[in-house]
DNA sequence: GAGGGTTTGTGCACTCGTGCACAAGCTCGG
DNA sequence: CCGAGCTTGTGCACGAGTGCACAAACCCTC
Protein backbone atom coordinates (compact mmCIF):
# COMPACT_ATOMS: atom_id res chain seq x y z
CA UNK A 1 0.00 0.00 0.00
CA UNK A 2 2.09 2.68 -1.34
CA UNK A 3 1.11 6.17 0.19
CA UNK A 4 0.02 8.17 -3.15
CA UNK A 5 2.27 11.38 -2.60
CA UNK A 6 5.92 12.25 -3.30
CA UNK A 7 6.40 11.05 -7.08
CA UNK A 8 9.38 11.01 -8.03
CA UNK A 9 10.59 14.34 -9.61
CA UNK A 10 11.95 12.30 -12.65
CA UNK A 11 8.45 11.23 -13.61
CA UNK A 12 6.97 14.48 -12.47
CA UNK A 13 8.72 15.68 -15.62
CA UNK A 14 7.56 12.71 -17.87
CA UNK A 15 3.85 12.44 -16.94
CA UNK A 16 3.28 15.99 -19.62
CA UNK A 17 4.63 14.07 -22.35
CA UNK A 18 2.05 10.43 -21.79
CA UNK A 19 -0.42 13.45 -21.30
CA UNK A 20 0.56 15.03 -24.62
CA UNK A 21 0.95 11.86 -26.21
CA UNK A 22 -2.20 10.14 -25.00
CA UNK A 23 -4.08 12.98 -25.81
CA UNK A 24 -3.15 12.58 -29.45
CA UNK A 25 -4.34 9.05 -29.53
CA UNK A 26 -8.16 10.39 -28.27
CA UNK A 27 -8.11 12.39 -31.50
CA UNK A 28 -7.42 9.40 -33.31
CA UNK A 29 -9.84 7.06 -31.59
CA UNK A 30 -7.95 5.11 -30.05
CA UNK A 31 -9.17 3.97 -26.90
CA UNK A 32 -6.73 1.12 -25.07
CA UNK A 33 -2.77 1.14 -25.72
CA UNK A 34 -0.35 -1.15 -24.00
CA UNK A 35 2.86 0.18 -22.44
CA UNK A 36 4.83 -0.81 -25.30
CA UNK A 37 3.42 0.94 -27.75
CA UNK A 38 2.87 4.43 -25.12
CA UNK A 39 6.39 3.88 -24.36
CA UNK A 40 7.61 3.63 -28.28
CA UNK A 41 5.47 7.10 -28.93
CA UNK A 42 7.00 8.97 -25.99
CA UNK A 43 10.31 7.78 -26.52
CA UNK A 44 11.15 6.19 -23.27
CA UNK A 45 11.22 2.33 -21.82
CA UNK A 46 8.39 0.58 -21.15
CA UNK A 47 9.47 -0.05 -17.68
CA UNK A 48 10.18 2.98 -17.12
CA UNK A 49 6.70 3.73 -18.08
CA UNK A 50 4.78 1.29 -16.21
CA UNK A 51 6.83 2.00 -13.20
CA UNK A 52 5.70 5.88 -13.74
CA UNK A 53 2.13 5.12 -13.76
CA UNK A 54 1.96 2.81 -11.30
CA UNK A 55 2.67 6.05 -9.26
CA UNK A 56 -0.35 7.64 -10.08
CA UNK A 57 -2.35 4.03 -9.02
CA UNK A 58 -3.23 0.75 -10.61
CA UNK A 59 -4.90 2.22 -13.81
CA UNK A 60 -3.99 -0.61 -15.81
CA UNK A 61 -5.46 -4.20 -17.19
CA UNK A 62 -2.89 -7.27 -17.26
CA UNK A 63 -3.44 -8.39 -20.59
CA UNK A 64 -4.75 -5.89 -22.17
CA UNK A 65 -3.37 -2.47 -20.99
CA UNK A 66 -4.40 0.98 -20.18
CA UNK A 67 -7.50 2.55 -21.06
CA UNK A 68 -6.67 5.93 -22.77
CA UNK A 69 -9.69 8.08 -21.76
CA UNK A 70 -9.37 7.31 -17.58
CA UNK A 71 -5.03 7.30 -18.11
CA UNK A 72 -5.45 11.30 -19.34
CA UNK A 73 -7.96 12.34 -16.60
CA UNK A 74 -5.77 10.45 -14.39
CA UNK A 75 -2.72 11.80 -15.70
CA UNK A 76 -4.41 15.52 -15.90
CA UNK A 77 -5.73 15.40 -12.45
CA UNK A 78 -2.24 14.68 -10.72
CA UNK A 79 -1.02 17.63 -12.67
CA UNK A 80 -3.71 19.68 -11.99
CA UNK A 81 -4.38 20.29 -15.51
CA UNK A 82 -8.44 19.92 -14.02
CA UNK A 83 -8.25 23.79 -12.37
CA UNK A 84 -7.11 26.49 -14.51
CA UNK A 85 -3.99 28.03 -13.11
CA UNK A 86 -3.41 31.68 -13.87
CA UNK A 87 -0.06 32.54 -15.58
CA UNK A 88 1.32 36.67 -15.98
CA UNK A 89 3.76 36.78 -18.34
CA UNK A 90 6.46 39.55 -18.50
CA UNK A 91 8.37 40.86 -20.95
CA UNK A 92 6.61 40.35 -24.40
CA UNK A 93 9.50 40.55 -27.01
CA UNK A 94 9.50 37.58 -29.11
CA UNK A 95 9.79 35.36 -26.35
CA UNK A 96 6.90 36.26 -24.63
CA UNK A 97 4.67 36.59 -27.36
CA UNK A 98 5.53 33.27 -28.92
CA UNK A 99 4.01 32.32 -25.53
CA UNK A 100 1.35 34.69 -25.57
CA UNK A 101 0.31 33.02 -29.05
CA UNK A 102 1.34 29.11 -27.83
CA UNK A 103 -1.86 27.34 -28.33
CA UNK A 104 -1.07 24.35 -26.58
CA UNK A 105 -2.03 26.54 -23.34
CA UNK A 106 -6.33 26.92 -23.00
CA UNK A 107 -6.01 22.85 -23.24
CA UNK A 108 -3.83 21.96 -20.59
CA UNK A 109 -5.00 24.65 -18.15
CA UNK A 110 -3.05 27.48 -18.23
CA UNK A 111 -4.69 31.10 -18.89
CA UNK A 112 -2.66 34.09 -19.62
CA UNK A 113 -4.17 36.74 -17.03
CA UNK A 114 -1.26 39.45 -17.54
CA UNK A 115 1.13 41.01 -19.53
CA UNK A 116 3.89 43.22 -18.78
CA UNK A 117 6.62 45.11 -20.08
CA UNK A 118 8.53 48.35 -19.92
CA UNK A 119 8.55 49.41 -23.17
CA UNK A 120 6.09 52.26 -23.57
CA UNK A 121 5.89 51.40 -27.73
CA UNK A 122 4.55 48.04 -26.37
CA UNK A 123 2.07 48.89 -23.21
CA UNK A 124 -1.33 49.17 -24.44
CA UNK A 125 -0.49 46.94 -27.81
CA UNK A 126 -2.72 43.73 -27.67
CA UNK A 127 -1.24 40.22 -27.88
CA UNK A 128 -2.88 37.04 -28.80
CA UNK A 129 -5.90 35.64 -30.56
CA UNK A 130 -9.31 35.91 -29.72
CA UNK A 131 -10.09 35.62 -26.23
CA UNK A 132 -7.35 35.02 -25.08
CA UNK A 133 -6.13 38.69 -26.50
CA UNK A 134 -4.83 40.24 -23.63
CA UNK A 135 -3.36 44.17 -22.62
CA UNK A 136 0.02 44.69 -22.26
CA UNK A 137 0.45 46.17 -18.85
CA UNK A 138 3.24 48.80 -18.03
CA UNK A 139 6.17 46.73 -15.95
CA UNK A 140 5.64 49.63 -12.98
CA UNK A 141 2.20 48.00 -12.51
CA UNK A 142 3.22 44.72 -11.75
CA UNK A 143 2.00 44.41 -8.09
CA UNK A 144 -1.45 45.60 -9.59
CA UNK A 145 -1.90 42.76 -12.27
CA UNK A 146 -0.69 39.92 -9.65
CA UNK A 147 -2.56 41.63 -7.61
CA UNK A 148 -6.28 41.17 -10.01
CA UNK A 149 -5.32 38.24 -11.55
CA UNK A 150 -3.85 36.07 -8.80
CA UNK A 151 -1.22 33.87 -10.92
CA UNK A 152 0.34 31.50 -9.35
CA UNK A 153 2.74 31.01 -11.97
CA UNK A 154 5.15 33.81 -13.18
CA UNK A 155 7.02 33.90 -16.46
CA UNK A 156 10.34 35.39 -16.71
CA UNK A 157 10.93 37.08 -20.51
CA UNK A 158 12.42 40.10 -19.75
CA UNK A 159 16.26 40.63 -20.29
CA UNK A 160 19.08 39.28 -18.25
CA UNK A 161 19.40 42.90 -16.12
CA UNK A 162 16.02 43.14 -14.73
CA UNK A 163 15.00 39.65 -14.53
CA UNK A 164 16.12 39.15 -10.78
CA UNK A 165 14.47 42.54 -9.95
CA UNK A 166 11.04 41.53 -11.54
CA UNK A 167 11.44 38.57 -9.70
CA UNK A 168 11.73 40.20 -6.60
CA UNK A 169 8.86 41.90 -7.16
CA UNK A 170 6.70 38.89 -8.16
CA UNK A 171 7.74 37.00 -5.04
CA UNK A 172 6.52 40.01 -2.95
CA UNK A 173 3.24 40.39 -4.71
CA UNK A 174 2.70 36.42 -3.89
CA UNK A 175 3.77 34.34 -6.69
CA UNK A 176 5.28 31.00 -5.59
CA UNK A 177 6.16 29.53 -9.31
CA UNK A 178 8.56 31.39 -11.36
CA UNK A 179 9.73 30.23 -15.44
CA UNK A 180 12.64 32.09 -15.77
CA UNK A 181 14.19 32.19 -19.69
CA UNK A 182 16.74 35.21 -18.56
CA UNK A 183 20.11 33.62 -18.34
CA UNK A 184 20.84 34.46 -14.81
CA UNK A 185 20.52 32.91 -11.61
CA UNK A 186 17.87 34.32 -10.07
CA UNK A 187 17.88 34.02 -6.15
CA UNK A 188 14.82 33.13 -4.03
CA UNK A 189 13.42 32.17 -0.65
CA UNK A 190 13.17 28.25 -0.11
CA UNK A 191 9.44 28.77 -0.85
CA UNK A 192 9.63 29.47 -4.39
CA UNK A 193 10.50 27.46 -7.04
CA UNK A 194 12.05 28.86 -9.99
CA UNK A 195 12.96 26.22 -12.99
CA UNK A 196 14.99 27.89 -15.95
CA UNK A 197 15.33 27.66 -20.02
CA UNK A 198 18.05 28.65 -21.41
CA UNK A 199 18.20 28.75 -24.63
CA UNK A 200 22.06 29.72 -25.35
CA UNK A 201 23.16 26.62 -22.66
CA UNK A 202 21.06 24.06 -24.64
CA UNK A 203 22.93 25.50 -28.34
CA UNK A 204 26.26 24.98 -26.01
CA UNK A 205 25.68 21.67 -24.74
CA UNK A 206 25.09 20.26 -28.50
CA UNK A 207 28.01 22.16 -29.74
CA UNK A 208 29.96 20.35 -26.98
CA UNK A 209 28.92 16.72 -27.93
CA UNK A 210 29.38 17.72 -31.73
CA UNK A 211 32.86 18.36 -30.84
CA UNK A 212 33.37 15.56 -28.72
CA UNK A 213 32.00 13.78 -31.88
CA UNK A 214 34.51 15.45 -34.90
CA UNK A 215 37.18 14.75 -32.31
CA UNK A 216 36.76 11.40 -32.26
CA UNK A 217 36.15 11.01 -35.73
CA UNK A 218 39.06 12.93 -36.29
CA UNK A 219 41.45 10.67 -34.14
CA UNK A 220 40.23 7.84 -35.98
CA UNK A 221 41.61 9.18 -39.27
CA UNK A 222 44.46 10.47 -38.06
CA UNK A 223 46.25 8.52 -35.16
CA UNK A 224 47.77 11.52 -33.32
CA UNK A 225 47.60 12.04 -29.72
CA UNK A 226 46.46 15.05 -28.87
CA UNK A 227 49.51 15.98 -26.30
CA UNK A 228 50.72 19.43 -28.10
CA UNK A 229 47.71 21.58 -28.06
CA UNK A 230 49.69 24.60 -27.83
CA UNK A 231 49.13 25.96 -31.10
CA UNK A 232 45.10 26.51 -30.04
CA UNK A 233 44.60 29.41 -33.00
CA UNK A 234 42.50 28.53 -35.42
CA UNK A 235 40.24 25.50 -35.96
CA UNK A 236 39.47 25.60 -39.65
CA UNK B 1 46.09 10.68 -14.07
CA UNK B 2 42.68 10.97 -15.16
CA UNK B 3 42.50 10.92 -19.39
CA UNK B 4 40.92 14.35 -20.04
CA UNK B 5 37.43 12.56 -22.08
CA UNK B 6 34.47 11.63 -21.29
CA UNK B 7 33.19 14.74 -18.94
CA UNK B 8 29.93 13.64 -16.93
CA UNK B 9 26.62 14.66 -18.41
CA UNK B 10 25.78 16.57 -15.46
CA UNK B 11 28.83 18.50 -15.62
CA UNK B 12 28.88 19.55 -19.20
CA UNK B 13 25.20 20.98 -18.64
CA UNK B 14 26.72 23.08 -15.74
CA UNK B 15 30.01 24.61 -17.94
CA UNK B 16 28.00 26.83 -19.55
CA UNK B 17 26.58 28.29 -16.46
CA UNK B 18 30.31 28.82 -15.11
CA UNK B 19 31.05 30.43 -18.80
CA UNK B 20 28.61 32.86 -18.44
CA UNK B 21 29.07 33.80 -14.48
CA UNK B 22 32.42 33.86 -14.91
CA UNK B 23 32.28 36.16 -18.36
CA UNK B 24 30.27 38.65 -15.88
CA UNK B 25 32.88 38.99 -13.43
CA UNK B 26 35.64 39.22 -16.02
CA UNK B 27 33.41 42.75 -17.28
CA UNK B 28 33.30 43.41 -13.35
CA UNK B 29 37.15 43.18 -13.41
CA UNK B 30 37.47 40.42 -11.29
CA UNK B 31 40.86 38.89 -12.13
CA UNK B 32 40.24 35.93 -9.19
CA UNK B 33 37.33 34.20 -8.01
CA UNK B 34 37.03 31.14 -5.10
CA UNK B 35 35.08 28.27 -5.63
CA UNK B 36 32.93 29.08 -2.89
CA UNK B 37 32.09 32.45 -4.36
CA UNK B 38 31.79 30.74 -8.43
CA UNK B 39 29.61 28.33 -6.93
CA UNK B 40 27.38 30.49 -5.03
CA UNK B 41 26.49 33.22 -8.25
CA UNK B 42 25.96 30.15 -10.57
CA UNK B 43 23.63 28.51 -7.60
CA UNK B 44 25.56 25.17 -6.88
CA UNK B 45 27.38 23.57 -4.46
CA UNK B 46 31.16 24.48 -4.28
CA UNK B 47 32.68 21.21 -3.23
CA UNK B 48 30.67 19.83 -6.92
CA UNK B 49 31.51 23.45 -8.94
CA UNK B 50 35.12 22.27 -7.73
CA UNK B 51 34.22 18.60 -8.97
CA UNK B 52 33.19 20.31 -12.21
CA UNK B 53 35.98 22.08 -13.06
CA UNK B 54 38.57 19.22 -12.06
CA UNK B 55 37.42 17.60 -14.84
CA UNK B 56 38.79 20.02 -17.71
CA UNK B 57 42.02 19.80 -15.22
CA UNK B 58 43.84 21.36 -12.69
CA UNK B 59 43.64 25.11 -13.31
CA UNK B 60 43.29 26.32 -9.77
CA UNK B 61 45.51 27.20 -6.89
CA UNK B 62 44.94 25.93 -3.84
CA UNK B 63 44.95 28.82 -0.79
CA UNK B 64 44.19 31.34 -3.51
CA UNK B 65 41.33 30.38 -5.93
CA UNK B 66 40.93 30.20 -9.70
CA UNK B 67 41.61 32.35 -12.35
CA UNK B 68 39.13 33.93 -13.83
CA UNK B 69 40.74 34.78 -17.52
CA UNK B 70 42.53 30.97 -17.84
CA UNK B 71 39.23 29.60 -16.48
CA UNK B 72 36.99 31.32 -19.26
CA UNK B 73 38.92 29.99 -21.76
CA UNK B 74 39.50 26.67 -20.39
CA UNK B 75 35.47 26.13 -20.36
CA UNK B 76 35.52 28.02 -23.45
CA UNK B 77 37.74 25.61 -24.97
CA UNK B 78 36.16 22.79 -23.88
CA UNK B 79 32.26 23.88 -24.80
CA UNK B 80 34.37 24.36 -28.31
CA UNK B 81 33.08 27.89 -27.81
CA UNK B 82 36.88 28.90 -29.38
CA UNK B 83 35.54 28.43 -33.40
CA UNK B 84 32.52 29.09 -34.41
CA UNK B 85 29.22 27.29 -34.99
CA UNK B 86 26.98 27.65 -37.81
CA UNK B 87 23.28 26.90 -36.78
CA UNK B 88 20.19 27.11 -39.09
CA UNK B 89 16.68 27.77 -37.80
CA UNK B 90 13.50 26.21 -39.40
CA UNK B 91 10.47 28.35 -38.28
CA UNK B 92 10.23 32.04 -38.29
CA UNK B 93 7.37 32.49 -35.83
CA UNK B 94 7.85 34.23 -32.74
CA UNK B 95 9.74 31.88 -31.30
CA UNK B 96 12.23 31.25 -34.18
CA UNK B 97 12.50 35.57 -33.98
CA UNK B 98 13.26 35.82 -30.55
CA UNK B 99 16.34 33.13 -31.51
CA UNK B 100 17.26 35.02 -34.13
CA UNK B 101 17.40 38.49 -32.20
CA UNK B 102 18.93 36.64 -29.39
CA UNK B 103 21.90 38.73 -28.38
CA UNK B 104 24.04 35.97 -26.27
CA UNK B 105 24.61 34.07 -29.61
CA UNK B 106 27.81 35.39 -31.18
CA UNK B 107 29.77 35.74 -28.49
CA UNK B 108 29.02 32.43 -27.40
CA UNK B 109 30.22 31.09 -31.31
CA UNK B 110 27.44 30.60 -33.13
CA UNK B 111 26.33 32.11 -35.97
CA UNK B 112 23.37 31.94 -37.84
CA UNK B 113 23.66 30.71 -41.51
CA UNK B 114 20.13 30.02 -42.68
CA UNK B 115 16.12 31.27 -41.63
CA UNK B 116 13.16 29.28 -43.21
CA UNK B 117 9.55 29.15 -43.48
CA UNK B 118 6.77 27.82 -45.01
CA UNK B 119 4.59 31.41 -44.80
CA UNK B 120 4.91 32.89 -48.06
CA UNK B 121 4.40 36.15 -46.26
CA UNK B 122 7.42 35.42 -44.06
CA UNK B 123 9.66 34.15 -46.76
CA UNK B 124 11.90 37.41 -47.76
CA UNK B 125 11.87 39.02 -45.14
CA UNK B 126 15.23 40.05 -43.02
CA UNK B 127 15.21 39.27 -39.23
CA UNK B 128 18.37 39.97 -36.83
CA UNK B 129 19.91 43.30 -36.62
CA UNK B 130 23.13 44.52 -38.20
CA UNK B 131 25.67 42.05 -39.36
CA UNK B 132 23.38 39.15 -38.48
CA UNK B 133 20.87 40.11 -40.69
CA UNK B 134 19.36 37.46 -42.48
CA UNK B 135 16.46 36.83 -45.17
CA UNK B 136 14.35 33.98 -44.56
CA UNK B 137 14.37 31.28 -47.04
CA UNK B 138 11.25 28.72 -48.52
CA UNK B 139 11.22 25.57 -46.54
CA UNK B 140 11.78 23.92 -49.72
CA UNK B 141 15.11 25.41 -50.33
CA UNK B 142 15.89 23.63 -46.89
CA UNK B 143 18.42 21.07 -48.52
CA UNK B 144 20.57 23.91 -50.27
CA UNK B 145 20.57 26.30 -47.41
CA UNK B 146 22.01 23.33 -45.25
CA UNK B 147 24.61 22.54 -48.24
CA UNK B 148 25.33 26.22 -48.08
CA UNK B 149 25.89 26.67 -44.80
CA UNK B 150 26.99 23.33 -43.61
CA UNK B 151 25.17 23.82 -39.97
CA UNK B 152 26.02 21.09 -37.01
CA UNK B 153 23.13 22.59 -35.66
CA UNK B 154 19.37 22.66 -36.48
CA UNK B 155 16.60 24.49 -34.40
CA UNK B 156 12.94 23.06 -35.27
CA UNK B 157 10.71 26.32 -34.39
CA UNK B 158 7.93 25.27 -36.42
CA UNK B 159 4.75 23.82 -35.57
CA UNK B 160 4.34 20.03 -33.89
CA UNK B 161 2.73 18.71 -37.19
CA UNK B 162 5.73 19.59 -39.79
CA UNK B 163 8.33 18.95 -37.08
CA UNK B 164 9.12 15.59 -37.73
CA UNK B 165 9.78 15.89 -41.60
CA UNK B 166 11.65 18.78 -41.42
CA UNK B 167 13.85 16.96 -38.64
CA UNK B 168 13.90 14.01 -41.43
CA UNK B 169 14.59 16.34 -43.87
CA UNK B 170 17.48 18.14 -41.48
CA UNK B 171 19.52 14.91 -40.99
CA UNK B 172 18.94 13.64 -44.26
CA UNK B 173 21.13 16.45 -45.17
CA UNK B 174 23.75 16.31 -42.84
CA UNK B 175 22.66 17.67 -39.63
CA UNK B 176 23.77 16.03 -36.68
CA UNK B 177 22.73 17.69 -33.56
CA UNK B 178 18.55 18.98 -33.56
CA UNK B 179 17.15 21.93 -31.11
CA UNK B 180 13.43 20.97 -31.14
CA UNK B 181 10.64 23.38 -29.53
CA UNK B 182 7.82 21.28 -31.38
CA UNK B 183 5.85 19.42 -28.93
CA UNK B 184 6.64 16.31 -30.02
CA UNK B 185 9.24 13.49 -29.69
CA UNK B 186 11.46 13.39 -32.71
CA UNK B 187 12.50 9.51 -34.01
CA UNK B 188 16.35 9.69 -35.15
CA UNK B 189 18.68 7.64 -35.97
CA UNK B 190 21.74 7.05 -33.05
CA UNK B 191 23.94 8.91 -34.36
CA UNK B 192 22.34 12.05 -34.70
CA UNK B 193 21.39 14.21 -30.84
CA UNK B 194 18.06 15.89 -29.98
CA UNK B 195 17.73 18.01 -27.57
CA UNK B 196 14.00 19.37 -26.25
CA UNK B 197 12.61 22.43 -24.90
CA UNK B 198 8.77 22.20 -24.23
CA UNK B 199 7.71 25.26 -22.80
CA UNK B 200 4.00 23.42 -21.78
CA UNK B 201 5.86 20.72 -20.10
CA UNK B 202 7.88 23.17 -18.08
CA UNK B 203 4.66 25.02 -17.29
CA UNK B 204 2.99 21.92 -16.25
CA UNK B 205 5.93 21.12 -13.93
CA UNK B 206 5.41 23.75 -11.93
CA UNK B 207 2.00 23.44 -11.85
CA UNK B 208 2.24 20.35 -9.97
CA UNK B 209 4.79 21.26 -7.60
CA UNK B 210 1.94 24.23 -6.74
CA UNK B 211 -0.61 22.11 -6.67
CA UNK B 212 1.32 19.68 -4.09
CA UNK B 213 1.71 22.56 -2.10
CA UNK B 214 -1.79 23.79 -1.61
CA UNK B 215 -3.20 19.98 -0.74
CA UNK B 216 -0.51 20.05 1.53
CA UNK B 217 -1.27 23.78 3.60
CA UNK B 218 -4.90 22.30 2.48
CA UNK B 219 -4.57 18.87 4.58
CA UNK B 220 -3.25 21.23 7.44
CA UNK B 221 -5.95 23.19 7.80
CA UNK B 222 -8.61 20.48 7.09
CA UNK B 223 -7.51 17.13 8.21
CA UNK B 224 -9.88 14.86 5.67
CA UNK B 225 -8.77 12.04 3.96
CA UNK B 226 -9.05 12.20 0.32
CA UNK B 227 -10.42 8.09 -0.15
CA UNK B 228 -13.59 9.31 -1.69
CA UNK B 229 -12.44 10.41 -5.10
CA UNK B 230 -15.05 8.16 -6.15
CA UNK B 231 -17.89 11.23 -8.13
CA UNK B 232 -15.58 11.62 -10.78
CA UNK B 233 -17.77 13.08 -12.75
CA UNK B 234 -18.29 12.69 -16.59
CA UNK B 235 -15.73 12.44 -18.82
CA UNK B 236 -17.01 13.46 -22.13
C1' DG C 1 62.95 29.30 6.32
C1' DA C 2 59.09 27.90 9.02
C1' DG C 3 54.34 28.04 10.44
C1' DG C 4 49.51 29.58 10.17
C1' DG C 5 45.61 30.36 7.35
C1' DT C 6 43.19 29.47 3.28
C1' DT C 7 41.51 27.00 -0.75
C1' DT C 8 41.72 23.28 -4.07
C1' DG C 9 41.15 18.44 -5.40
C1' DT C 10 39.14 14.03 -4.21
C1' DG C 11 37.91 9.62 -1.45
C1' DC C 12 33.75 8.01 0.32
C1' DA C 13 29.06 7.24 1.29
C1' DC C 14 24.43 8.02 0.22
C1' DT C 15 20.51 8.83 -2.75
C1' DC C 16 18.10 8.73 -7.01
C1' DG C 17 17.08 7.14 -11.57
C1' DT C 18 17.00 3.38 -14.88
C1' DG C 19 16.07 -1.02 -16.96
C1' DC C 20 16.02 -6.16 -16.77
C1' DA C 21 13.45 -9.94 -15.66
C1' DC C 22 9.75 -12.24 -13.68
C1' DA C 23 5.63 -13.21 -10.92
C1' DA C 24 0.76 -11.76 -10.59
C1' DG C 25 -3.36 -11.29 -12.91
C1' DC C 26 -6.46 -10.55 -16.74
C1' DT C 27 -9.01 -12.25 -21.13
C1' DC C 28 -10.50 -15.43 -24.33
C1' DG C 29 -11.21 -19.88 -26.56
C1' DG C 30 -12.40 -24.50 -26.08
C1' DC D 1 -14.22 -24.52 -15.83
C1' DC D 2 -9.46 -24.59 -17.27
C1' DG D 3 -5.34 -23.46 -19.59
C1' DA D 4 -2.76 -20.60 -23.00
C1' DG D 5 -1.16 -16.15 -24.06
C1' DC D 6 -0.50 -11.41 -23.00
C1' DT D 7 0.47 -7.38 -20.31
C1' DT D 8 0.91 -5.03 -16.00
C1' DG D 9 3.29 -4.07 -11.69
C1' DT D 10 7.56 -4.52 -9.14
C1' DG D 11 11.92 -6.64 -6.80
C1' DC D 12 16.56 -6.12 -7.68
C1' DA D 13 20.90 -4.61 -9.22
C1' DC D 14 23.68 -1.37 -11.40
C1' DG D 15 25.35 3.20 -12.52
C1' DA D 16 25.36 8.20 -12.11
C1' DG D 17 25.10 12.30 -9.47
C1' DT D 18 25.68 14.83 -5.21
C1' DG D 19 27.75 16.65 -1.10
C1' DC D 20 30.58 16.03 3.18
C1' DA D 21 34.91 16.07 5.01
C1' DC D 22 39.74 16.02 4.81
C1' DA D 23 44.45 15.74 3.05
C1' DA D 24 47.45 18.18 -0.15
C1' DA D 25 49.29 22.39 -1.61
C1' DC D 26 49.86 27.24 -1.91
C1' DC D 27 50.63 32.24 -0.16
C1' DC D 28 52.06 35.44 3.21
C1' DT D 29 54.10 36.99 7.38
C1' DC D 30 57.53 36.95 10.62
Amino acid sequence: MTVRRSIPDATVARLPIYHRVLTGLVDSGVTTVSSEELAADSGVNSAMLRKDLSHLGSYGTRGVGYDVDLLVYQIARELGITSEWPVVIAGVGNLGRALANYGGFDSRGFRIVGLLDADPQVVGRTFGRGARAQIVHDLSDLEQVVADGQPAIGVIAVPAESAQSVCDRFTAAGVSSILNFAPVELVVADSVEVRKVDLATELQILAFHEQQRRQRTDRELIDVTDANLAGVGDRT
